[in-house]
DNA sequence: CCTCAAGTTGAGATTCACCTCAACTTAGCT
DNA sequence: AGCTAAGTTGAGGTGAATCTCAACTTGAGG
């Protein structure tokens, strides 16, 4: 790769986290070529499809989501463990209003280590006593799915309240609030359409 | 008013109706006014703005949250009470994602009949000693902010997941459940505009 | 039956975003 | 210095949705 296709490479993901992270993932095309001072053709040769782009430019985010996912599994209390890297994602969502876009449609942990270790995250905290025992890893969507409404709703006008939303979720999965749960969790494949299918 | 003219915007009605519980606010006008059958001239006619095709669409929902108000403050069981009232209008969201999107964008209970009967129903709940007594009217936003979001994106996949949502959450907002909040609630001005700020 | 205000129509103007490609420019090798 | 593959450019085609308006049609009162 030419040195200067690199430097336009920087460029474009440097426009497109930015604007991503304000704007959401809808932002148009053409305005991130314009702000990272490149023409359209040469986004487009870069990245053929916005897919790729949004690919790029949340990359570290698998890592990130790993390591926050060992960090909590380091912990002595499995709980404040789970709590921890629940209301480390939602950080992550509240900071950046792409990828709490992509967190609705399944970017978040999505390599399948990603999952694996959450449903070790998971059943650490049940069998702790302290995480209810009827809630499954699908269940987490809901946690996620719900912050990241709050989060775009607030994200200018009370930019922090999600974590009192987060806290009242939380509250709702401690093995002391259990009641018994009306339906049966989503099927792994059932989640997996649902963050697809999302607009 | 022409009796073709109100017959015309009765047939608008009932498309706009069915097209948007199941495909959400955003179907193209051209789309309502081709299955009214009816030219789109008409349909601007009638409703000069989406929102105003919106609002005539939506116009009963008001009363039936309100009804839905009155006879959960009539249960003996405050609690009961309470549930019977957030189901409701979780359930009237899940039975049409035109609705289900208004919710978001504040169109539940929008009157301040509305909001002073929600008010009656979480005191008298929280008197009762069932439901916490750090959460507000505001709180009951990321509810329906929430549930929304699992409305949409299990909608198709699995209709009814929701109520799993919802049992969760509720679980949280028991009194029995509470554990400190990390941060105050949102004023009712910001809840208004983070309701209209919706996209 | 006539009249005309009320209502309807749909072609087209407008806007906005996506995407392509032929002509141009340039990095980097020899 | 000269060559060429790699890279850039942006005007323009495409498509989807919104909105307008001048010409036409029709309900209903007299």
């Amino acid at each position: 790769m030419r040195k200067d296709a690199l430097h336009n490479r920087e460029r474009l993901l440097r426009a497109a986290r930015s604007l991503f992270a304000d704007r959401g993932l809808d932002v148009p095309l053409e305005e991130i070529a314009r702000t990272a001072g490149v023409s359209i053709g040469t986004l487009y040769n870069r990245f053929p499809t916005r897919a790729e782009l949004v690919e790029a430019v949340f990359e570290d985010r698998v890592a990130t989501v790993a390591e926050l996912a060992e960090r909590s599994l380091a912990m002595d209390d499995a709980w404040e463990g789970f709590v921890a890297f629940i209301a480390g994602v939602c950080e992550l969502q509240a900071a950046d209003l792409g990828y709490n876009d992509l967190a609705i449609r399944g970017g978040t942990a999505d390599t399948d280590t990603g999952y694996a270790l959450m449903q070790q995250i998971i059943e650490r905290a049940q069998e702790s006593g302290a995480l209810r025992d009827d809630v499954t890893l699908e269940d987490m969507a809901f946690v996620i799915w719900g912050v990241a409404a709050t989060v775009r709703a607030t994200f200018r006008v009370a930019p922090g309240v999600w974590r009192r939303h987060l806290a009242l979720t939380l509250d709702g999965l401690r093995a002391t609030a259990a009641h018994p749960l009306p339906a049966p969790p989503m099927t792994p494949a059932q989640t997996r359409t649902a963050m697809n299918n999302c607009p």
